[in-house]
RNA sequence: GGAGAGUUGGCCGAGUAGGUUGAAGGCGCUCGCCUGCUAAGCGAGUAUACGGGCAUAAACCUGUAUCGAGGGUUCGAAUCCCUCACUCUCCGCCA
């Protein structure tokens, strides 16, 4: 969510800001109720005023064993209107407020413009793809004849994009999520959390999942509750409505969760394999900083989920979203794209963003200042990584001209020192 | 699921025959004084949001709101009533 004030003194910034996103937003509306409200505020605030003022004076007089008849009319009268024209100030706040939650992060100045993911920008490139001197096979194939990843009874059990890991497949799958988690604790400093896997209303409209992109997700029937897309939704709301001491700042969180993502729009798109589920597995890193800081964090964050593929022995490279491919909170946004030989191209297998202050004012995340005051913090997230589509680049990368699959040295101690699948 | 207790400022904790209580007191914190240093002591200050003064920002002044959330009663509610959420205790059930 954008400033108020912000928006209200400059619109222009604001509307030329968004453009470059390809958002297309009319600020008129905004602005007419946005007066319109603060000269009804106005008005109701000096009519409560005077009911203050008598009704003190009210007392008085009872105490000293007086009446006044006629002011506790007029002041009957008076609350009636207070509370008429209350309602109508709430309600423009109310269309402001969805006014406001319906407006993209502004992109930070860094961005380069651009329609779509063919203007993002590689930024750089890390390791070669390997060279085969066979066919390589994608995951999917490999999965089902090594007996460790089943897609078919992932459909009969619960659905299409759903799959069920089997054995050292489960293992691996396992091992990849504790090796993260020991990599980032341990070398990186970040604080690990194991997070709800549902969250209310109000944390999926503190992050930025809602109300906009409701579709996107599951909601458990009956109840407010989603099932959270990422750990980003509860560890970011984690200090919702919560003022940080300025001291502890920058706060690093990381936490493995469970994804759930109902993937509306994306009919048709991978089909095949671990790439594309319902159902996934990540660990997520999340930062909370003053906003000076949150430039370098970025690139910091980004570093940590780098180091994962680096240490992995995994191909990729980072790109650095254009304007119009960036999601709705970002202001500016590097993802890693993995090589995947059965793509034969780079795939996104992390997403690292600095939201500045955009889920901060959403969600009520402050600090205190060195000046004592109550400031917005930013907030960071990134992917550290997504384990499945590690999963699906290790098998790829990894895999043999028998059909076998090469276990990265870093991962072998998680897999009871195996170095081979198959 | 049944019965009961609770939810007040950064923290602890007062506050019901409704009326200078944004809220006593304490702790913490900030600034000043004091002191050879530290500790102690003394004095002052110490919430947030949204309006108005204001013309851009800060500062300042002022108004309104906020004692879990929402609604009601009343001239007036932290105090009375209703609904909901959460916490705690006991019982039941359960991994």
């Amino acid at each position: 969510m954008l400033d108020l004030k912000f928006v209200r003194n400059n619109p222009q910034v604001v509307q030329e800001a968004l453009a470059k996103r390809g958002t297309k937003v009319t600020l008129d509306e905004f602005l007419r109720l946005d007066e319109e409200r603060r000269e009804r505020l106005f008005v109701v605030e000096q009519m409560k005023n005077r009911r203050n003022v008598v009704s003190e004076e009210i007392g008085r007089l009872k105490k000293s064993g007086k009446d006044a008849p006629d002011l506790v009319v007029e002041m009957r009268d008076l609350s009636k209107e207070i509370k008429d024209k209350d309602e109508t100030v709430r309600e423009l706040d109310e269309k402001l407020k969805a006014i406001l939650l319906d407006i993209p992060n502004i992109p930070h100045e860094s961005v380069p413009v651009g329609e779509s993911a063919a203007d993002n920008a590689v930024v750089r490139t890390w390791g070669e793809p390997r060279s085969f001197d066979f066919t390589p096979k994608p995951h999917w194939d490999l999965g089902e004849s090594l007996d460790i990843l089943d897609f078919e009874r992932g459909g009969k059990v619960t659905g299409a994009r759903f799959c069920f890991y089997k054995g050292l497949g489960s293992r691996l799958e396992r091992a990849v999520i504790s090796y993260m988690l020991d990599l980032h604790t341990t070398r990186h400093n970040y604080v690990e959390i194991f997070p709800p896997f549902m969250v209310n209303s109000d944390s999926m409209v503190g992050t930025g999942q809602l109300p906009k992109f409701a579709e996107d997700m599951f909601k458990i029937e009956n109840t407010d509750y989603y099932l959270i897309p990422t750990a980003e939704v509860p560890v970011t709301n984690l200090y919702r409505n919560e003022i940080l001491d300025g001291e502890k700042l920058p706060i690093l969180h990381c936490a493995y969760s469970a994804c759930f993502r109902a993937e509306a729009g994306a009919a048709g798109r991978d089909t095949r394999g671990l790439i594309r589920l319902h159902q996934f597995n990540k660990v997520e890193l999340v930062k909370f900083c003053k906003p000076e800081q949150s430039y370098e964090e970025l690139e910091k964050l980004t570093a940590d989920a780098e180091r994962v593929l680096q240490t992995l022995g995994l191909p990729y490279r980072t790109v650095v979203l254009c304007t119009g491919d960036m999601g709705f909170s970002s202001a500016k946004t590097y993802d890693l794209e993995v090589w995947l030989p059965s793509y034969q191209e780079y795939k996104e297998i992390s997403s690292c963003s600095n939201f500045e202050d955009f889920q901060a004012r959403r969600a009520g995340i402050r600090f205190r200042n060195g000046r004592g005051k109550a400031e917005l913090a930013h907030t960071l997230n990134g992917s550290g990584l997504a384990v499945g589509r590690t999963v699906a680049a290790i098998i790829e990368n990894y895999q043999e001209a028998d059909g076998s699959v090469t276990i990265p040295e870093v991962l072998r101690p998680y897999m009871g020192g195996l170095a081979r699948i198959g």
